[in-house]
DNA sequence: CGACCGACTACACAAGTGTGTAGCGTCTTG
DNA sequence: CAAGACGCTACACACTTGTGTAGTCGGTCG
């Protein structure tokens, strides 16, 4: 039905799909090679034998787990349905994985995954700007990255917004009340663009006298260094 | 600006300041008691002496921030700015806690820290729909979940947002872009009232028959391609 | 056949970690 | 003044966990 039974996978198969399991379950700390061995039905020295270690297994998963978003993009640009947004649409397609990726993701290792969905998302805008009346005054590449990262939101905050809407995102009733929200959100902007023109003008004033040093060299200061 | 309290000054204070700071850097599990412990200059028993356990101190620092951010509501309150989002406005007073509440977020256990947000929205969302020439068709509650957690998107998607956009978000020059891409993205809507309408009847006519359709097929044929 | 290689297991070890316990100095209070 | 409360430290224990090592089994190839 929905793909092969796990007894016909391979076992070193069946110890990734175990370690993307137990990983967005539980965390990459939280989790246990021995748990990930228990689930897949072998000896945690066989994990080793086959990842080398802890840390390669995290990155086979995401390996795996790109692989399948770049599948599932070329699925989508053969047979592709307009009016859709393709980072909504490997949301819904990778929903299995997605305790996984949000984990991945919002711990910053995920790098080519996000990439790879911006890249996605550029097409997307590339295409909505031929619509548009007058022409976008900020770069492709930012807008792609930021309209990513929001529609990205919804899968990492997954357990928030469920509890704010009431119902589990991922039951069907979740799905259209999320879908009927969005669709307001994205049709009704928060700002009309002569508003926006405008701000962008104040903005730049402000840029332009360095105000933000003080602060900014705090914060460079506490975030100097980095994970891993 | 908000300085540090009297109360900062005690022990407890400095080790609740380390745990933030370690709690946010390492994440949880990987950070240690007896490392906390060192920044704040103390022993690692007076960090269970104070709050307990582990747990205890985590759930102190998230006490914390939330008090936090209540405490900026209310002075946004007073000083009102029109135009002006409180999430944003939240994201850069409380930059320097933005890696733990990314973790914290992320790792869904800010339940009461989201959901505080979600309120500032709600008022925010409220006052934006009264200048609107048509009402919304979608709950006030479930708008206010979305964009509340979009706006936290950016900061939980911190690291990739900053090499999307090719620079760090915590610096004037990357505060500035973002700022400015946020103005397009708000500003131009993906789709118009109209399309957004007749897309929502269309999705009512799908829930009420087979909803999971389209993502099981999805689903079905990505599997289809892969089984090792 | 015999050597060999990969899949696979069992076992041990060192390191790290949360937590428990005992104790010391100081300040307040009856 | 005596005594307890509180802030605080030092030390050890039990447990988990990733990793290393040795060895078994089955199929394959020269």
């Amino acid at each position: 039905m929905t793909g092969p039974e796990p007894e016909d996978l391979t076992a070193r198969a069946r110890i990734r799909d175990a370690a993307l399991r137990h990983f967005g379950e539980h965390g990459f700390d939280r989790a246990t090679i021995r748990g990930i061995a228990e689930t897949a039905g072998v000896s945690s020295g066989l994990v080793r034998h086959h990842f080398g270690s802890k840390q390669g297994l995290r990155e086979a998963c995401d390996d795996y787990l790109l692989k399948a978003v770049r599948r599932l993009n070329d699925e989508a640009r053969t047979h592709r349905m307009p009016e859709t947004n393709p980072v909504a649409a490997s949301m819904a397609a990778l929903g299995p994985y997605r305790p996984y990726m949000a984990r991945a993701l919002a711990g910053g290792w995920a790098a080519p995954l996000f990439d790879e969905m911006v890249r996605m998302s550029e097409e997307w805008l590339a295409e909505a700007d031929q619509r548009r009346p007058d022409p976008p005054f900020s770069d492709l590449r930012a807008r792609a990255t930021v309209t990513t990262a929001m529609g990205l939101s919804v899968m990492v905050l997954y357990q928030h917004v469920s509890r704010g809407l009431g119902v589990d995102l991922f039951t069907p009733e979740g799905a259209h009340l999320l879908a009927v929200t969005l669709l307001d959100v994205y049709s009704h902007p928060a700002l009309s663009p002569e508003e926006a023109v405008s701000l962008r003008d104040a903005l730049d004033k402000i840029s332009h006298s360095s105000t933000q040093e003080g602060r900014g060299a705090a914060l460079r200061r506490f975030e100097e260094h980095h994970d891993d």
